[in-house]
DNA sequence: CCTTAATATAATTGATTGCTTATATAAGTG
DNA sequence: CACTTATATAAGCAATCAATTATATTAAGG
């Protein structure tokens, strides 16, 4: 599944925003889908598969609990997607600003 | 249907990229799209639809021939998303001089 | 051990999506 | 005009997806 499939869900961003507070027990994860999203624990169970699977997350076990954490690699490739079009919307100076800042060298 | 749905789709991917090197007839991007993806007129047109419709392209009709654009809006959207993760993956000073390009203060 | 807690997986189902073929619309061209 | 070109829309279909219920797995605690 395609990085940009995996964010299409929103279930699945709302996951991705919760582990950016840091590491999260797949138990408070689907505490706090539930109460927004209203589904069961296997839906949010098959969500963090698809996390997994797609390299947005990653599992420590301890003991029965298991802790998700935010696997930033993914992400990056959509930024280093948007990336080209970023000279669209950025004002100039700072779209050039951002490039230095990047260290790239772009037309 | 959400930004990211939108980009959920390759050949959607695709017309964008072609869209971000100007303007383009409705069927030139027919022959980028058919050639590489080898899919129909009617599904290239659908997919301009979608575009259309969440916003990522304008129309300009000339004749008999439509001119689709890139609006950024939608994409600015997400990367307005993926803002809230940088610092995941930025090295700290480079993220740092990116916040200060960007004229924002966060946590 | 037996029971409960924490989590994952399997099977099923309904909705959505992306494609195709066929057709409509509307503007150029002889 | 009739014909062709450029594009969009409609109808139908197969594949995919997100959810549910039911069950499996594994560890903790009495």
């Amino acid at each position: 599944m395609h990085a940009f499939d995996v964010l299409g869900d929103p279930v699945r961003r709302r996951i991705i925003e919760l582990l950016g507070d840091g590491e999260q027990t797949s138990g408070t994860i689907v505490e706090h889908i539930q109460a927004e999203f209203g589904i069961t624990q296997a839906g949010v169970s098959q969500h963090l598969r698809v996390l997994r699977e797609a390299g947005f997350a990653g599992v420590r076990p301890e003991g029965t609990r298991r802790y998700y954490s935010l696997e930033a690699e993914p992400l990056r490739e959509i930024d280093a997607w948007l990336e080209q079009f970023r000279s669209f919307w950025e004002p100039k100076l700072e779209a050039l600003a951002t490039e230095i800042a990047r260290g790239k060298k772009r037309g």
